[in-house]
This record gives structure tokens, C-alpha cells and sequence, in this order.
DNA sequence: TGTACATCAGTGAACGCGCGTTCACTGATGTAC
DNA sequence: TGTACATCAGTGAACGCGCGTTCACTGATGTAC
């Protein structure tokens, strides 16, 4: 029997983990039941994580991962900047709507603290300054004051808030798309609208 | 002793479920705690509540109710557009600032289902219908065609996004006022920052 | 005014559950000689 | 090549916990006559 030392059992219940993370969200994932899904001893995920964190906090970290690459693709390849922030936006809430329980994890309460996990804090950084260099490149050519240095910041700001905003709020079930649209050009009519000023009273 | 029918445990229960949601979070309101910390037997709840989650929703319910309130005062007193606009986003922020844990109540996965619940249901749209009116309302005097209806109504949505992720990023850590800058004038400045056009590459 | 009765808020104990974690252990594998 | 030993992944049982909910009950209150 391979039972002992075949080696895999870490990546194998990192895999039911990502399973159960998608199916049930992050509070379904019990270690207990982790153990059990895996076909293991419930004693056996504590040989390979730091307990119940532990799991959570390697979960979070690959998902920030594929988040992080995902905005990344889509900011090298788009030159306008106007154009770049709105596909950003758009490739943000789609990967929160296509990984509706992972964004909740790395955004939500269940996530392991930062501060206890130097790995985990590095791809939420990592995934967030993508985000910023993104939205805010337009500038990186021209030297910049101080103040518009900031202006540049609460720009990314800005635009982060309104695209998380989205996908909260869309993953919710708070907003949907009217029955005549596509999700993408609905959420992309939101992104734009915030640029256009509106008629005033 | 006034221990029997003294009448006032379904409004004590209430009161002390404010306080545990205020100080824990959603995840931290049992039942039995509740119980416990009101002085009163396990049971006794259900004699007043339809278990965990009639419990949920009468707090949900006095959420919302407190959170519309706010919002209607903000709405009714300020007749320019844009700034009412601007001024309900604040407000919208600032109800999730200083009430961080009723707002992932009212808007997380914790709140009873709106079905089970047709108060809570109320409440809820209630609350939204709020925020649609202030925000559309400009155009109220006006014919409108269907397409500036959609319009306004999707102006709506995006200055809900808006609001809705400068709280969610605020009350959940992710971003905060630089050291100079009050709370308040830090997110009219996020809310402002939308309505500027970028300087396009 | 007194009495029989219905009502119902509150009790205390128990149900069964799943959880995170720890423990002494077993047995397969790798290594030093 | 064979043997003694260290390592360490995995086991199974148990720890103590808090939870939501149910149950038969008690006893205070209100009401009809």
C-alpha cells in the first residue's frame, strides 16, 4: 500500500480544499471535514499545515496568485490608459464573479491575519500593486509633483472602490444584469458611467 | 420576583444582540450566548424569536431601518444633484464606518434569506428605493424616455458601486485616510475622484 | 370576592452535532556503517 | 549486502468546546363565572 510517505498528500488536500472553498465558501472548509473529503486521517493535515489557518492562509495565497495574474494579463496588454483601467475593472469583478468564494476568502474575514503569514501579506501586496501600477501608469513617464503623485493614488483608489464595489455587490446578488445583457457590457456600462459627468440641477 | 412575564425579555434579548453584533460581528451572535448574557435560560429565546435566524432578521430589520433613516435625512436636505449624490455616498460610507458589523449584517452572508423573512425584504428595498430615488431624482420632473430611464438608473447602480466598495475596503481594512486627512474628506474625495475625467494618454 | 381554569413565558436538562487540536502510536522509508 | 537506527508521514482515539434545538415541566398571571 502507498499509503505512507507517497508524498502527495499535501497537494491532494490542497486540491479538496480548493474543492470545498468553491463549493461551500470559506465556511465550509473545516479541517475535519478537509481530512475527511481527502481520505485521511483527521490528524494527517496537521504534518503538512500550520492547523486550520494554516490551510486557509495557502488557499488565499494561490488565489491571490491567479487574481494577481489575471489583472496583470489584462494591464499589459491594453495602451490606452482609459481603456486599461476599464478592462481592469471588468477583469476584476469577472474573476470575482467566476471565483465568487475565493474573493470572499481573500477579502473577507475568514482570511488568516497578514501579519501571520509573510507569504499571504506578499501576494495580497503583490496583487494590489498591480492593481495600482496599472491604474495609475499613465503618469510613470512625467515626472510628477508631490500633489499629483496623490492625485494619481486617489485615482486608483477610486477606481478600485467602484470595481470592488461591483463585484461585491454582483456576487451578492445585490445588482444583476438586466435580462437583455450580457454580464461583461453590463458591468462595463457601470465602470464607464462613473466618467461621464452628470447633468446637473 | 418579576422574573415571569415581566414582558421586556424580547426587547432585552434584542438590545443585548445589539451589543454582541456590535462587539463580535455576526459570527459571534449564538443563541446561547445571547441567552447567556441576557440571564436567561437557553430555551427562553424561542419563546420570542423563530430560532437563530428570526433573531438575525429582527436585528437585520432595525438595521436597514436605521441605515435608510440616514440616508432619507441626507437625501432630503440637500437639493443640488451632484452634491446630494456626493453627500448619500458619504453617508452611505459613513453608516458602514461606524456601524461596521450591522453593515455586514444587512449585506453578508450571515443575514436570513429575504424570502423567509418578508419584514426584512421590506426593509431592505425600502432602503435601496431610497437610494435610487435620491440618486435618479433629477430626473423626476422630466418626461423621460426609456433609454434616459435606463440611464439614470444605471447612474444609480454605479454610484451605489461606488459607495458600496469604499466602505467594504474601508471597514475591512484595505485602505484608509492618509494621516493628514479626516475619514469624511477622504471619501468625498474618492467619491468625487470618479466624476473627473482622466487625463487620457 | 373567591375559585377553577386556561394561557403562556420561562426553566433546566438533554438530544446530537461538528469542530480544532493533541496524543501516543505504528510502520514505511532513507541512511550510516 | 546486511543491519541498526533515525526520521517522519499517517493513524485512531480522545480532549473539551459551543452550538441550535427540543422537551416535559413549572409557576405566575389573566379571565370566566
Amino acid at each position: 500500500m502507498g499509503k505512507y510517505h507517497h508524498g502527495d498528500v499535501r497537494n491532494v488536500l490542497l486540491q479538496k480544499a480548493e474543492t470545498i472553498l468553491t463549493e461551500e465558501g470559506p465556511t465550509g472548509l473545516s479541517l475535519r471535514r478537509l481530512a475527511r473529503m481527502t481520505g485521511v486521517s483527521e490528524a494527517a493535515p496537521y504534518r503538512h499545515f500550520d492547523g486550520k489557518d494554516g490551510i486557509l492562509a495557502a488557499v488565499a495565497i494561490s488565489a491571490f496568485e491567479r487574481f494577481a495574474e489575471q489583472l496583470e494579463t489584462v494591464a499589459a496588454n491594453v495602451e490606452r490608459h482609459e481603456e486599461r483601467i476599464m478592462k481592469l475593472g471588468a477583469a476584476y469583478v469577472g474573476f470575482a464573479v467566476e471565483n465568487p468564494q475565493h474573493f470572499r476568502l481573500i477579502f473577507g474575514r475568514e482570511r488568516p491575519p497578514l501579519d501571520q503569514y509573510p507569504e499571504l501579506r506578499e501576494a495580497a501586496d503583490n496583487a494590489f500593486d498591480v492593481l495600482q501600477r496599472a491604474v495609475t501608469s499613465v503618469d510613470r513617464k512625467a515626472e510628477m509633483t508631490l500633489s499629483e503623485a496623490a492625485t494619481a493614488y486617489n485615482r486608483a483608489l477610486a477606481a478600485w472602490s467602484r470595481a470592488h464595489g461591483i463585484a461585491m455587490l454582483v456576487i451578492d446578488g445585490m445588482i444583476a444584469p438586466p435580462a437583455d445583457q450580457e454580464l461583461g457590457d453590463f458591468v462595463l456600462g457601470l465602470l464607464a458611467e462613473d466618467l461621464i459627468a452628470p447633468n446637473d440641477a
